[in-house]
DNA sequence: GACTAAATGAAACAACGTTGCAAATATAGT
DNA sequence: ACTATATTTGCAACGTTGTTTCATTTAGTC
């Protein structure tokens, strides 16, 4: 099901539509949590290639359309950035909260991640934060 | 080369000492920085199967003797447990710093994560905060 | 030195991720 | 609507990462 505001958002990050980045655009639309290539790849693999998959969330992630999620299992997930992030420029001094119970991982998008004193010398250009417990359905 | 301390460090976590832990061990303590699989398979590939070294860490993580560390390309990283980690009880709310230049990830100690305001419902166990950027030697 | 539990090596397997190339397709221009 | 062109896709092949099983070896205890 392809709707507008999908179709937009590919157009406006200067992506051609296709099938494929539609199709996986619409799964993240649809989860409010973080989706790792796995949980991508057994929805659409009937309908498209492993590399595609591949493929497409790298082009997501080089347009800004997801930004990566840290994982310690030691994979990757991903999930839609908010609607201000462009090529170059991102925002997302959010918290990543994965809960151990259900497994999964989700954007406090209200959480702000203070600033953090860094000793002489070192200079930030990006802060990933992951906090992992219990959610609030799972407690 | 097998000193005293890690031959401490292995007894006093409960384990057996073997040459392939011993070497691993050796290498964590050599280096200021946080390892990741491969790196430690270049340095042991010739003396120790692969299948080991993916154990031994997985025991030395079991034990309290090393920690994870998160890396936004996907692959876990490991670096030394300060000296009060063991089996049940980690302590490990410093930040891990990756400098996009030299590719190392270190552990900054003395940078303490201050405490995150969750919503409601939501507990954390764990905490996980890297941040990226550049370091003092490669500004 | 011998016993026993733990650790190792080897082989096989599954998942993850990338590259090269030919075929297909989305857009722009006419 | 048709064509040209650049982009995207599928496929095959490959390399890395990580796990499991089982026979063999080794560390620690007596």
């Amino acid at each position: 099901m392809t709707t507008a505001i999908q179709t937009d958002m590919l157009k406006g990050h200067k992506m051609r539509f296709t099938s494929s980045r539609s199709a996986i655009l619409a799964l993240f639309v649809k989860r409010p949590h973080a989706l790792s290539y796995s949980d991508i790849e057994k929805e659409v693999s009937t309908a498209f290639d492993r590399v595609t998959v591949y493929r497409t969330l790298k082009t997501f992630l080089d347009k800004g359309v997801i930004h990566k999620v840290l994982d310690d299992g030691g994979t990757l997930k991903y999930a839609l950035c908010n609607e201000h992030c462009h090529d170059q420029d991102h925002h997302h001094d959010h918290v990543h909260f994965k809960c151990t119970k259900c497994g999964q991982t989700s954007c406090l998008e209200d959480v702000v991640i203070p600033t953090i004193k860094l000793p002489k010398g070192y200079k930030a250009t990006e802060v990933n934060l992951l906090i992992q417990g219990t959610c609030q359905k799972c407690r």
